[in-house]
DNA sequence: GTCTATGCAAAGCTTTTGCACCACT
DNA sequence: AGTGGTGCAAAAGCTTTGCATAGAC
């Protein structure tokens, strides 16, 4: 696995930049964000954190702040939860997440750019989408 | 517009095959899907039936009856609120959701079936997926 | 010093659950 | 008659908001 601290380093450079003030909680939850390369729940990253004594409150507040500098998207579940997972420069994935454990996987492929035109014929523009699969993996089957 | 009629009968021909009993909330629940053909919450089927006074709950749990039945087809928007709509037999398709006035297109193409099968390599089963494409229609830009 | 971020408490919203009663088959 | 559906009330779960205080720049 490659050094963590760059891809660290770019995140607070782009917080920085965009006039974010980088805090503790902040921190800490890029550290975990890096650390843990799929999608988290608000919940798991807190938790993740404990040692910072944050509030969950600050959790989703700094996480609306990273996704709007663009360092951080976020995407649903079939229950309605929300995700969030670091952004990847020029690359675009789905995932494909277990029903049962939660486990996801990238998938790094993605098809959706003929639809995307299409949307864009019917008169649609500013387009993306959310695209996410279900299965049951092997060790849950 | 073809007669709405027969739809609504095949959907409660399903219903009784499957043994859900066919009732005045659930009719009337029925005949809002069959006629306005758009993805719908669980609030606005409620509001389109008030004249039937049903539940919310009602609502929702029929609606989770007919998801079983396999007549009906629920999604999440970004928002993570569901949206639910008729399915259409052999009909696989996605939407194009303006995020301001939330009109909602059908998109009558398809293309993940290759990420499926990449799915089904790394070992999961029961694949499904869940692809919404959001944008700006252009009355709203 | 200013202005954003944080903590705590409370509210908001959609969706779910419990339970007694009703009604479809 | 028996099983499933319904209404009402309440809870649950995730997320958001208000406000006073703390802390980054």
């Amino acid at each position: 696995m490659a050094n963590q601290k760059p891809q660290m380093d770019a995140a607070i450079d782009v917080l920085r930049r965009e006039h974010y003030r980088i805090t503790e909680p902040r921190k800490a939850m890029l550290a975990t964000l890096v650390r843990e390369p799929k999608p988290l729940s608000a919940e798991e990253i807190h938790k993740h954190i404990a040692a910072t004594k944050a509030d969950l409150v600050t959790v989703y507040r700094s996480l609306e702040a990273f996704e709007k500098a663009g360092i951080v998207q976020k995407f649903n579940l079939e229950s309605g939860k929300s995700l969030y997972e670091l952004v990847e420069e020029n690359h675009h994935y789905h995932h494909i997440i277990c029903r049962k454990c939660h486990r996801a996987e990238k998938l790094d492929f993605c098809e959706i750019s003929k639809l995307e035109e299409l949307a864009k014929h019917l008169g649609y523009s500013d387009i993306n989408h959310v695209l996410e699969l279900y299965g049951l993996c092997e060790d849950c089957r």
